[in-house]
DNA sequence: CGGCACGTTGATAGGGATCAACGAAGGTGG
DNA sequence: CCACCTTCGTTGATCCCTATCAACGTGCCG
């Protein structure tokens, strides 16, 4: 992969203590005295367009990325014989975490949409958490975090139905956008139907039909990927209790 | 939870470079005269009665474990309705990375039989890390390991067929093994039908069935909770190409 | 305009959940 | 030492959810 990488001169959103996303990724918990230095192993290569790939599974691991806007998902090739969808990334979070301390990614990632990402040099970054405790914490943190996501996708994998999948998938997708200071209730469904149902163990058929009934039921409205989320509660008590 | 500590000056298998685990656990790639300063954090608590709680979900977050013998269940009570198991630990395997980062555990973790751990408390661990480059390294790289887990466990869960699930989680725990020094094909299955079926996505009795069909197959044999894996290439197709 | 990716909707079949009954093993107390 | 109970594993019968195959509509781009 070339990246086409911009000088350290840019423009103040170029940096970390103007960008807006400041306070919700990695470098929240930097001191205004660390933020400086921790920008300047930043490199922002050139925006991915819709089906570019960030890193391919099997390249050598280099760096963790932020999404600064647009999204990215995550994909693992199985055997060779089908692709099964890993992970979403949305603006704030860091991708390339399950990385570390492997040689080689052990996945491939991929735009939904034109996106532009922070690139963080891991050797770089080792090398600065060494003088900065915070950055340190910040990094286990990421990662805990990271590692708590991933349990909850797994309860939701685990003998859940179909409703149930879609309800909590919805409502997960919300707390996201909301921490990162955007609507709890409407957003942009970045992903296919066949890269949801992947990512939930379904059927593309099944995620229309599930869909089509949450419609139907007044709990969510649909204007072509712009989701608008009706009821909250609606959803929780599917999402908790099953369909019914 | 009230642990009996025991003395620093125990015997020598009581110590990191007596420690026949030592190589698989946290403590493995730090150099000798770090292996001193890691060994005094360390407590041992008294060994945990099958059943018995290590941590519980929802209590203050002080300390990793890692499993010396026996084993470990870790389980997410979902909104109070039933139990959902997300892992297992055996011998040599760090609990609690995914509890960095919050002030509270974020599961039950529970023993399967009699288990010894070494526990880690995490302040300790954190304030040594400043000193030692390779301990935070190696936790990286735990945490990293960990991360790969779940996206292992998530691929497992995702779309596949009981067959598929049953032989990868099979062929996982023989990896395991294998990886802290014990056989490939021969070990000891602590866990019982319910827990395998729920960290699995299966009904109990979903379980019970596929294990008969593969031992009348000749891919397994059974003795109690004593497996034998007789043909990890046939499990190997099932797990990839899903049964028949 | 034609091709393609994407989403929707219908019909069908099958895998696995569920309910139920039963046997084996281990712990407990008399 | 044996009767009792509980936990665990096995096996059978039934039903339902969802995968699968298929057809069709739409919007986009070359």
């Amino acid at each position: 992969m070339t990246t086409v990488r911009q000088g350290r001169s840019g423009p103040a959103e170029l940096l970390c203590e103007g960008c807006s996303l400041h306070g919700a990724c990695l470098s929240r918990s930097l001191p205004l005295e660390e933020l400086e230095a921790f920008d300047a192993i930043i490199d922002r290569p050139r925006p991915l367009k819709r089906g570019e790939a960030l890193v391919r599974q099997g390249q050598p691991f280099t760096s963790l990325f932020v999404v600064r806007s647009g999204s990215l998902k995550q994909v693992i090739d199985v055997d060779g014989r089908y692709d099964q969808v890993v992970h979403f990334y949305l603006p704030s979070e860091t991708e390339g975490l399950d990385a570390i301390g492997e040689a080689r990614c052990p996945a491939t990632v991929l735009a939904l949409e034109r996106t532009f990402v922070c690139e963080l040099p891991f050797a770089h970054l080792e090398r600065l958490a060494t003088r900065l405790p915070s950055l340190r914490g910040a990094l286990y943190r990421c990662m805990g975090r990271e590692l708590r996501g991933d349990q909850r996708q797994v309860c939701l994998l685990s003998g859940r139905t179909a409703e149930q999948r879609l309800a909590g998938f919805l409502l997960g997708l919300s707390e996201r956008f909301h921490a990162r200071g955007c609507s709890r209730y409407r957003f942009h469904l970045a992903m296919s139907r066949a890269d949801i149902g992947s990512h939930l163990g379904l059927a593309l058929e099944t995620v229309s039909r599930v869909m089509g009934r949450f419609q139907r039921q007044g709990l969510v409205a649909m204007a072509g990927r712009e989701v608008t989320l009706r009821s909250l509660e609606g959803l929780t008590v599917i999402a908790e209790d099953g369909p019914r």
